[in-house]
DNA sequence: TTGTAAGCGTTATCAA
DNA sequence: TTGATAACGCTTACAA
């Protein structure tokens, strides 16, 4: 695929292509003439300087990658990666940094600044093993941006982009406690992975700090299917938590899933927190922490971009919040014979094996 | 950022650089003794080709561009894109092809060809304009693959992917008839789009075959706020469909949000059917019109690949189908004093203005 | 004001 | 089996 170069601007002019080269930058010392028409063949020949060529003489391939260690199904089923993507793809497309784009689950974090296909990298801090984290500080020591959302397992130099996680948290449990709840249960993302663990013992702190009673926790892949299976342990355990927490949003809308299947509601029965408020909480209104997923996003690219460009850059702090809507309440009451299942009384229970045929069956098809 | 470089491994081995690229190629004339001390070599420093160079001497940058003549705000806001990305995504992964992201509102289609920063590009069909196409059209002809989603403003030569979007249309109107409907409002997509004009008027098509009366028909423009628009206009107008038909998921939901701000539900007051089936629509329950969204990314995917390696591809027929949820039913019975202004009596009418007091007050917060 | 030439890192051709 | 050398298209000293 044979693109105009700059050669056949110079040849069809009769001029050498350095000189073409320089018209075309706007150099000072070209006269105005040959300025303009050298200009006004590349604009009907529609040139556009090679990008290889200039990445070759720069130094620079003028590139951003986003590496998302996830399978593409993962990351596009979770509407948290969209709008994370949303921010980095706005601001990449204002400073001109192209984007590239990858989604695996075992991803070469290096491959794309060693073959210099990108000046700068963005990722999750939370997916790095102690060595990739290593070999990015290496990376980066040679000159590569590298920006992390969330953070990584250890301390480390690249620049990492994060939210305060506990004013939100701490608002969703304050708003329960007022509401009279005192036990909860928390379905949190996986044990393994330290930002799911920091999420954790913010909503155990907070939770604690506000008297509510943590009678279960269960562990989580941060899917949907996760959520629903753990309400369904939830359910058949007859935990008596009065709300459930959910360490992201997509596990919380299993949850709800799981609920109407067993003829039950929120918040009449229960109520549902989740974590992220992404789009589809908005819509079917669920309460959750606000976390301002785009912002990550853009504040990676703007720093990545400030420091390709060597400019100075002032971080922004973010910052979580709650967002109460229709899956929180005052927990249901206790009738006498229903007390000591907690929420879910033995004819609901029934329910989750048999249609359905209370309120739940109005709702559903 | 200097990386590791050919001529750097060729030096510290004493051998020449042409020497050391063919040991890494695996070329059969080389030693192999030179070979594994080259390949060891490369590997303990992390030696990788840089992309430019090979772009430049291969004449093809080995990525592929995906250009969203959108915001990014509409772009991840609308998770038809995710889904899209998600075949495209995979596919490009699993190929090789890097895939360079743009979202855009006036996008320069041609720039990254003819920057050769990419081999191919997909993107929407319908958002092309006849010199749009035309430009694409010289561009493919030099060797350019290009691939569109959805069919542009005129017959092209250039690769099309697309889905039969007639079957489930047709599915979802014979549903409706036989449920009883025989008054529709359709809520379509903006009426200068060509592939909004097709869709509406399969849905016309459709309907008139079912004896399903056109009462009304609005434009929207594919948003969230445009179908709770729309909706409001249908509701304040006492339009007496039974059902409501969308241009996509995105404004049922619009749709289902006015419903709900009325206090009057879907489908106890009003079926409503979708276009798409997007992620949120199953878990909402919205009776939609599924499309294949992430096959037509795949498919569009690996037929540029197919085509950049010269392979032949047999392109895979993509088609709709029906999909009923919770929010289709029989229409609403009509009371004696309800029938002149439809499925909405004022009663109900009023409290869209009112604080709400009945059925819906028991759903919202 | 413009032209010449070297170099960016790789591959491929032609000799040796 | 290996080594020089010439592209690929662009930028930028250095000359003219």
């Amino acid at each position: 695929m044979r693109m105009v170069t700059l050669q056949d601007l110079a040849d069809r002019l009769g001029v050498a292509r350095s000189t073409a080269s320089r018209a075309l930058r706007g150099d000072p010392q070209i006269s105005e003439t040959t300025r303009s028409r050298v200009r006004r063949l590349a604009r009907s020949l529609g040139y556009h300087p090679n990008a290889a060529a200039r990445a070759l003489t720069h130094r620079a391939a003028g590139a951003v990658g986003l590496v998302l260690p996830r399978t593409a199904t993962f990351v596009f089923a979770n509407p948290y990666f969209a709008e994370l993507l949303e921010g980095l793809a706005a601001v990449a497309e204002s400073v001109g940094y192209p984007l590239l784009l990858s989604a695996s689950p075992t991803p070469d974090y290096e491959l794309w600044l060693r073959e210099a296909r990108v000046d700068g990298l963005v990722t999750l801090g939370s997916s790095l093993g102690e060595a990739d984290v290593e070999r990015l500080e290496a990376l980066a020591a040679l000159g590569a941006a590298v920006a992390l959302i969330g953070e990584p397992v250890r301390p480390t130099s690249l620049r990492v982009v994060l939210c305060d996680e506990r004013p939100g948290i701490e608002q969703a449990c304050a708003r329960l406690a007022h509401d009279g709840h005192d036990a909860v249960a928390l379905v949190a993302g996986p044990s393994q992975a330290p930002y799911a663990r920091h999420r954790s013992s913010a909503w155990r702190d907070a939770g604690e700090a506000h008297r509510l009673e943590f009678l279960r926790t269960i562990a989580g892949d941060d899917t949907f299917d996760a959520g629903r299976e753990a309400a369904g342990a939830l359910l058949r355990s007859r935990c008596p938590a009065s709300a459930w927490l959910f360490g992201n949003d997509l596990m919380a809308f299993g949850a709800l899933q799981a609920l109407d299947e067993a003829g039950l509601r929120s918040p009449d029965d229960v109520s549902v927190i989740g974590f992220d408020d992404v789009m589809p909480s908005a819509l079917i209104g669920l309460s959750t922490v606000h976390q301002p997923i785009r912002e990550l996003g853009s504040e990676a690219m703007t720093a990545i971009a400030a420091e390709l460009r060597r400019q100075p850059h002032a971080s922004t702090a973010l910052v979580t919040r709650f967002v109460p809507r229709r899956t929180t309440a005052a927990p249901p009451r206790r009738t006498p014979h229903a007390s000591e299942g907690g929420p879910i009384d033995s004819e609901r229970e029934a329910q989750a094996h048999a249609p359905p045929s209370r309120s739940g069956a109005a709702r559903r098809r």
